[in-house]
DNA sequence: CTGTTAGCGCTTTCAT
DNA sequence: ATGAAAGCGCTAACAG
């Protein structure tokens, strides 16, 4: 039924080591024996089992991902980097959504690990002291894409989310702005949430502003809630000059919020985000951002497990990618 | 250094197909036996192989998924149906991006294969001959997600692409509108490209409207080529009132040309499209759309592999999930 | 209900 | 340059 090694060393004449050999390019094969081996393999259509090489080799060429949510722009581009980059090295991947919940992800770890994955991204909310226990029953590579740990004792590539934040809001001070609203994520998350929310705390300290609660919303991400968080600051009897929201989304939401009040942006309101996703330019009038390198982030988080997986040594175990603000049409002085 | 399954046996004193079966849930096993291999597991922090368990069952519980680009939000949503899908009936996913490729798409195919995944999920431009060459050769059950083979011979999970587009157009000629333009996706991709195309075409042709070459234009999917297409449209002396693009990016990047240009959406120009992303609603003005079902085709696809894995027998081998037109503000009577 | 025993298809020493 | 043979860790009859 299947054919394997075995028949293709036979139809070949030759030992199964020598089939071996030539499948997996060991240049120390006769030329001609090569030549008879590729023939036979045509033949009879043989199609190497990479699993019983994984058993025996010990290595799988795959790689695990968990992901918060695939469908999510942001970290779909994420995972175009990851995965063109695994490619290149001839690596495939296990793509596990774990919307950010800490049961659902130490599962898919283990499921990951028992799958025999040559290393492991891990890419989702707070990691807890059961992430860390989970890691180190794991005796493969570990990278945190796009978060990482407190200690800072497990590889990671990120952006510095909380310096982010701050020159966002940075940008709408230097244009004069004091009433500076946020529309932030759930603190909860460590750095969507809670770093974006320092880096806007810190901005505001640094210009000698005090800080106004009645001034920051948490939304979910979505751009509804970022409509509604809008709503509520339109309502405020001393309305914001500028808003920064910690996603383009919710961003996206609060212009169109403004729009919709008969307001203009950004001669009535300013908005600034981090993220800038391609939606960022799809929006009139087109988003000022941080922008947040996402195919980077995947394409250098799984650059750095290939050479972990490879026991090279790494200088850099915890990798910041930079973060630049780039212009558009969302921000003006007040 | 590893555990395996032969130290737990001696560890809890049973053999090793005791322990096979508690793992594996079978019921034959005394309660009290039961108990103690699940300490001797805990005891010595067992993990089973799924390698070498693969290897033995022939069944590795994983699926190949290949697709066009994970980072363009409509597969991203068909990946995310998948996978909750193939969760759910503890299937794991190897995602790979063959960018409509033929040559990658083979490759990928081929390489899936050899991991012995249970089953394929293909997401791709045209099936050709060469596909189909490869499918036969793998003996496991193959789905084409949101796309069809021209024969029909492969299960698949699709909308009507070219009933869509003609009910889209439809929707234009119902306001009224004559001169109606398309901004089309390249017409060698079947589905998207070429069947809305000729929907377009036969809705003209119902109306006995004659068709005119000078109001099609091809774009890449992208929103920049949407504003070209329609910055061309709209060049034109005797313009188009209304333009039905393929999908809803392009239909975005047309919008906002138009807009640019002095001209209002509805009023001027009205605009709908194909695809009915969340994108849709994030635009001024909202725009009009023939809803695909996405989440779900994903979802369906998944759900029929399982069937065919399971060898269930299926009735409808070829599902067509229904669209659905979902009115906003971007067409107006003329 | 439990144990014995062959493999699953391949890689990898170790010889030659 | 090539072959022989011993596993890799597990499942699946089969026997009892």
């Amino acid at each position: 039924m299947t054919v394997t090694i075995y028949d293709v060393a036979r139809e070949a004449g030759v030992s199964m080591a020598t089939v071996s050999r030539v499948v997996n390019n060991n240049p120390n094969v006769k030329p001609q024996t090569r030549k008879k081996v590729f023939e036979a393999i045509e033949r009879l259509g043989y199609r190497p089992n990479a699993v019983a090489r994984g058993l025996a080799s010990k290595k799988t060429t795959t790689v695990g991902v968990v992901i918060p949510d695939i469908s999510n722009a942001i970290f779909a581009e994420v995972a175009r980097g990851i995965e063109d980059i695994a490619n290149m090295y001839h690596y495939n991947i296990i793509l596990c959504n774990a919307d950010k919940k800490k049961d659902k992800e130490i599962r898919v770890i283990n499921t990951l690990l028992e799958k025999q994955v040559d290393g492991l991204l891990f890419m989702g909310g707070a990691v807890t002291d059961e992430h860390l226990q989970a890691f180190k029953t794991a005796n493969v590579p570990i990278v945190l894409c796009a978060t990482t740990d407190e200690q800072g004792l497990i590889p990671s590539v990120d952006i510095d989310h909380e310096a982010a934040a701050y020159d966002a809001v940075q940008a709408l001070l230097k244009q004069g702005h004091t009433r500076i609203a946020m529309i932030s994520g759930t603190l909860q998350d460590p750095s969507i949430g809670f770093a974006r929310f320092q880096g806007y705390k810190r901005a505001l300290e640094s210009a000698g502003i005090t800080y106004d609660e009645n001034l920051v919303r948490i939304g979910n991400y979505r751009y509804e809630s970022g409509s509604e968080a809008m709503k509520y600051f339109l309502d405020l009897s001393d309305r914001p000059s500028a808003v920064f929201s910690a996603t383009d989304e919710m961003a996206i939401g609060a212009i169109h919020q403004i729009q919709d009040s008969g307001l203009k942006v950004p001669q009535d309101v300013s908005i600034i985000s981090v993220d800038n996703s391609r939606m960022a330019s799809m929006v009139r009038p087109q988003l000022t951002a941080v922008a947040q390198p996402m195919y980077d982030i995947g394409a250098v988080s799984m650059r750095l497990l290939t050479k972990l997986m490879k026991k090279e040594t790494v200088d850099h175990a915890k990798v910041v990618l930079p973060h630049e603000i780039v212009t558009r049409q969302s921000v003006s002085a007040i």
